[in-house]
RNA sequence: GGGCGGUUAGCUCAGUUGGCCAGAGCGCCUGCCUUACACGCAGGAUGUCACAGGUUCAAGUCCUGUACCGCCCA
């Protein structure tokens, strides 16, 4: 059996083994238990449906495994509920573009449904490869309860909340610039905008004032406005400029008359406005005239001073980019004359064409700057982009909501305007009373800055994919035609009155019903994040109050990254609050971003990502986790070196040389364990006897016990490369590199052989504990193997220890603290301390490590005595022939010397002059550098005075140690010379 | 513009409440196929802890400022 065990771990057979076994056990499957074991509940951050999986994903993700696999091992009844989110405009565009693409055909090609299908049927070709992605993760989610953001259970929750949101009053018609796209008639989310840098100009128009006036002594009959956009002036409502500019005090309250429009609009003041300053750095002030024309319907910065100022809003634009009086232009009917009416039906960039050359023949021109500026582009049809204004839903996040006043009060938060029983005040409450947490804490200041200075949320999306708005109209005022499953509400328009109903979710008769009498649904859909913002409960059931969701609701930790903090997390925890009544979470673990070697983004533009199956298929499953857990402290950054890799099929990709990290850990593990369990065989615990335990099973119970401690305490702070490094040393350091030697030539010794192997299969088998959680498939793997060669296995005595048929299962190892043994650990260091110096004797005297050595050393009596009785472990591992050591040995001729803390160690017959004085020099060289330094500080009276008496201690017989082997050091150099 | 990070060995990063003549892995140099592992073993070299001030007996660590890099929000 052991035999068959190939020198190199060979990842692909484990991770299948280990698959098929946490399958066949229902490992990860979770059930409400009534409260007999702790549940424990994380939800996964639903990945895109978009595209497959990146390495931030498999960041992501390894680490709630992590946590995931480490509370079940605690006992704890763990529930990982996995699924994938719609990810509304980011699918929509891309299958959109792929059917251009292959098919020459855009979306309006099709019939709504017909498209939706389509989207779907990619939804359900990533849906399935982002699961098989977790899955070669070694994601132990419970895949019995996949959800989709869009599925039925979701749907319902989406549509539960709507309602209650609507009834509630939350939910409100508002207008909003949005980012349209005048080509392809569609509006833009905001990163679909491509910022471009553009050659243009600003023009200098002059507007008459109604009322000239004196400025200095001037006569000043006109303002001059700067703009880049001189159409967008037909649809000005104001003229503004900076409170602190001197001719504000003149110039504000007085009127201005718009030219070709003759709209008569007020000089008003906003802080905005940027004060002309021509040596300025600043581009803006720059170019500022200090007067700044103000188009609220065409510019996010004109509506919001327009919504300080209370302006109106006129827009004068179609939505293919022409120039209309049919979208809002309010006062047409007023102002129309022939240079209007001129306008109207031209282009964008036609009509400023030709307002430029009207304010040029009126003499208004006053002069064109050439301006290189940032445009925003369509990156679909790239025309430039326009802020357009358009109607869409809202959520009022900061209106009181009335039934909860009584539960949680009411009035605002302290130090700010957000009311306690608001949607911001549900989710910033649990914040400052200290029930949510953030890890690392900084992250809670973007989350409450950002709630502080909530603006209302807008909903509605002009998509098709997603969930479509349950709400539906008709004009006039409809009466309520069904109380108890619809909520209705009227709504003033430019075109009289129009009633919006709600209809519950369940009641698809109703909504065929009010279609027939002419309701009509609105067609846009909610915005992704308002599913999202279910998640944790809407995958759970809600609203149905079953055990599943009073058993797993509110769940324990989310784990995400800092960019969501604002759009998904608060909303979830606000949602949680406000439908199902709890924080969703009690911690929100914030992990890094995954960038390049350079520290950029890794994106598919810039071809520098890895593709987490490229890399377990490269490396494996475990090393890929390994090497991630072990980079992940708390900055906020971290960097994967990117380097191409020819796979064995040939296919150049993608990989890191970090990955190796993990890969070399694996492999170490691998044939340590390989060579521990060629030794197992036939281990029998009864043949443990607690009173023969040797020196290095004390010490190596020792070092495990501690880090048993450590690594426990470490992911319990939500650290995962303090942990991890703290295995990695154990492991590494202390079981392979000594215990591992050390226990060699005990396997041969009858008397010995029960002991070892006991205390091996122990120590092995809570090493794969201790490190499932980062690295399961391998640990599983071996733990299978160690079952069939020491089924039993603990410590009689000192450690009990229960099995498990799998290690997923199997229980965390538990706390021996008491076997912490600091005597047995600093003998064992004196003993690796003097091997060290033997070999680095043998190395830098070019003594082959064959050839068998005799060594004596001075020490005083208490070390020479333990490393007398030790002496074998010495032999052994520094191939010795001889040793002694006492407080009387002097130095033999012909041996070389080291000094180490208070021993003098001599190797006989190491004879090469050179060599020697060469090492004794450096070696006096160090101790003259530490004692100067130590000499320094105590001459300091202030340093006796006021550091700790211990420090100055400490010091005092560092000194007295450095003095010693400086003595020691210079008599062996002497020596050398006679 | 506001907020938050980072800057420690050639590279990627640790460094807890100030006590360090500064650590790990990779890479590099030397010697080893030592019957678990060359994805390995043994040994070794390598640092103005970004810069400038300050607090302190003592600063990589605390404070102030500067520079550069990055992220988020407007």
């Amino acid at each position: 059996m052991a035999e068959e065990l190939s020198k190199v771990y060979e990842p692909k057979n484990t991770e299948q083994q280990a698959a098929q076994i946490w399958a066949a056990g229902n490992y990860f499957h979770a059930e409400p238990d009534g409260a007999k074991r702790k549940p424990y509940t994380i939800v996964i951050p639903p990945p895109n449906v978009t595209a497959a999986l990146h390495l931030g994903h498999a960041l992501n993700n390894t680490l709630q495994d992590i946590l995931i696999r480490y509370h079940r091992m605690l006992g704890l009844n763990t529930l990982w509920m996995p699924g994938t989110d719609h990810a509304g405009i980011a699918t929509q565009t891309v299958v959109e573009k792929r059917i251009l693409a292959e098919e020459g055909k855009k979306r309006t090609d099709f019939k709504r449904n017909e498209f939706v299908a389509r989207v779907q049927a990619w939804k359900d070709e990533y849906e399935i490869r982002i699961i098989d992605q977790l899955k070669a993760m070694g994601c132990s989610c419970d895949w019995q309860r996949t959800r989709f953001t869009m599925d039925e259970t979701c749907a319902k929750a989406v549509r539960a909340t709507f309602f209650n949101l609507f009834k509630n009053g939350l939910i409100y018609r508002g207008k909003r610039l949005v980012n349209w796209d005048p080509a392809t008639q569609t509006v833009l989310a905001d990163d679909e905008v491509e910022h471009e840098t553009i050659q243009g100009n600003f023009w200098y128009l002059r507007y008459p004032l109604v009322e000239p006036i004196q400025i200095d002594g001037k006569k000043v009959e006109y303002v001059t406005v700067a703009t880049t956009r001189p159409e967008t002036m037909l649809g000005d409502t104001a003229v503004a400029m900076n409170p602190g500019d001197p001719r504000a005090k003149v110039l504000v309250g007085k009127k201005t008359k718009l030219p070709i429009v003759g709209r008569i609009i007020p000089i008003i003041a906003d802080e905005h406005v940027v004060l002309p300053n021509p040596n300025s750095e600043d581009e803006k002030a720059k170019f500022s005239t200090g007067f700044l024309k103000v188009t609220p319907a065409h510019d996010p910065d004109d509506w919001a001073i327009g919504q300080r100022h209370k302006l109106e809003v006129i827009n004068v634009m179609a939505p293919d980019g022409s120039i209309s009086d049919k979208f809002g232009w309010t006062d047409w009917e007023q102002i129309k004359n022939p240079d209007a009416e001129n306008l109207i039906g031209m282009d964008r960039f036609e009509a400023r064409e030709a307002i430029v050359e009207w304010f040029r023949e009126e003499g208004l021109l006053e002069e064109i700057r050439p301006y290189a500026h940032e445009v925003g582009h369509s990156y679909r049809s790239h025309v430039p982009i326009e802020p357009y204004l358009s109607d869409q839903w809202y959520i009022a996040v900061k209106k009181p909501i009335d039934h909860l006043a009584k539960k949680i009060g009411k009035g605002m938060i302290d130090g700010t305007d957000v009311p306690v029983n608001s949607l911001a005040g549900l989710a910033l409450k649990p914040l400052l009373d200290g029930r949510l947490k953030f890890i690392p804490e900084r992250y809670a200041k973007t989350y409450q800055a950002w709630l502080e200075n909530l603006r209302d949320w807008p909903i509605s999306r002009q998509l098709w994919w997603g969930h479509q708005i349950p709400v539906w109209s008709k004009a006039g005022r409809q009466k309520n035609c069904c109380e108890h499953s619809t909520f209705s509400t009227v709504v003033e328009t430019e075109q009289g009155p129009v009633t919006y109903a709600c209809v519950k979710p369940g009641f698809e008769e109703l909504e065929q019903a009010i279609v027939s009498e002419g309701w009509v649904r609105d067609p846009d859909v909610l915005d992704t994040w308002f599913s999202s913002a279910l998640w944790p409960f809407s995958t759970l059931g809600w609203p149905e109050e079953s055990p599943l969701l009073k058993t797993f609701y509110p769940g324990d930790v989310l784990c995400t990254a800092r960019e969501i903090i604002t759009l998904w997390v608060s909303r979830m925890v606000m949602m949680g609050q406000y439908c199902a009544g709890d924080i969703p979470f009690k911690d929100v673990y914030i992990h890094a971003m995954i960038q390049d070697g350079e520290g950029r983004k890794m994106s598919k533009s810039l071809g520098n990502g890895i593709d987490p199956l490229v890399a377990i298929n490269s490396h494996g499953a475990d090393a890929m986790r390994f090497t991630l857990a072990s980079m992940t402290t708390d900055t906020q950054d971290i960097r994967m070196p990117v380097a191409q890799m020819t796979l064995p099929d040939g296919r150049v990709e993608n990989t890191s040389p970090k990955l190796d990290v993990g890969r070399n850990f694996c492999n170490k593990l691998w044939n340590a364990s390989r060579f521990a369990m060629m030794n197992l065989e036939g281990t029998d615990p009864a043949g443990f006897d607690k009173t023969k335990l040797a020196i290095t099973d004390k010490w190596i119970l020792s070092r495990l016990a501690r880090t048993i401690a450590e690594v426990t305490a470490g992911l319990d702070a939500f650290k995962y490369n303090e942990p991890l490094n703290a295995i990695y040393k154990f492991f590494w350091n202390d079981f392979c590199d000594w215990y591992l030697e050390w226990a060699k030539p005990r396997m041969f010794d009858s008397a010995q052989k029960p002991i070892v192997q006991n205390v091996l299969a122990f120590v092995l088998d809570q090493t794969l504990r201790l490190l499932h959680p980062f690295v399961p498939f391998i640990t599983e793997g071996i733990f299978q193997k160690l079952n069939e060669l020491a089924p039993t296995r603990g410590l009689k005595g000192i450690a009990e220890l229960n099995g498990a048929k799998a290690l997923v299962i199997a229980d965390w190892p538990k706390r021996i603290d008491a076997l912490i043994n600091e005597q047995i650990e600093r003998q064992i260091d004196n003993i690796q301390t003097v091997v060290r110096c033997v070999r680095d004797i043998r190395s830098k005297c070019n003594i082959p490590p064959s050839s068998k050595l005799v060594v004596s050393i001075n020490a005083p009596n208490d070390i020479s005595g333990i490393l007398n009785a030790d002496a074998g472990l010495l032999c052994q591992i520094a191939n010795l022939k001889e040793f002694s050591a006492s407080h009387s040995v002097s130095k033999p001729k012909n041996a070389a010397a080291a000094i180490a803390g208070q021993m003098q160690i001599y190797v006989h017959d190491a004879i090469d002059v050179a060599a020697e004085r060469k090492r004794l020099t450096k070696q006096k060289d160090q101790i003259e550098g530490g004692k100067k330094s130590i000499e320094a500080k105590l001459a300091n009276e202030n340093f006796i005075a006021r550091a700790k008496p211990e420090v100055v201690a400490q010091a005092k017989e560092k000194l007295a140690e450095y003095t010693e082997q400086l003595k020691a050091v210079e008599k062996h150099l002497a020596e050398l010379n006679d």
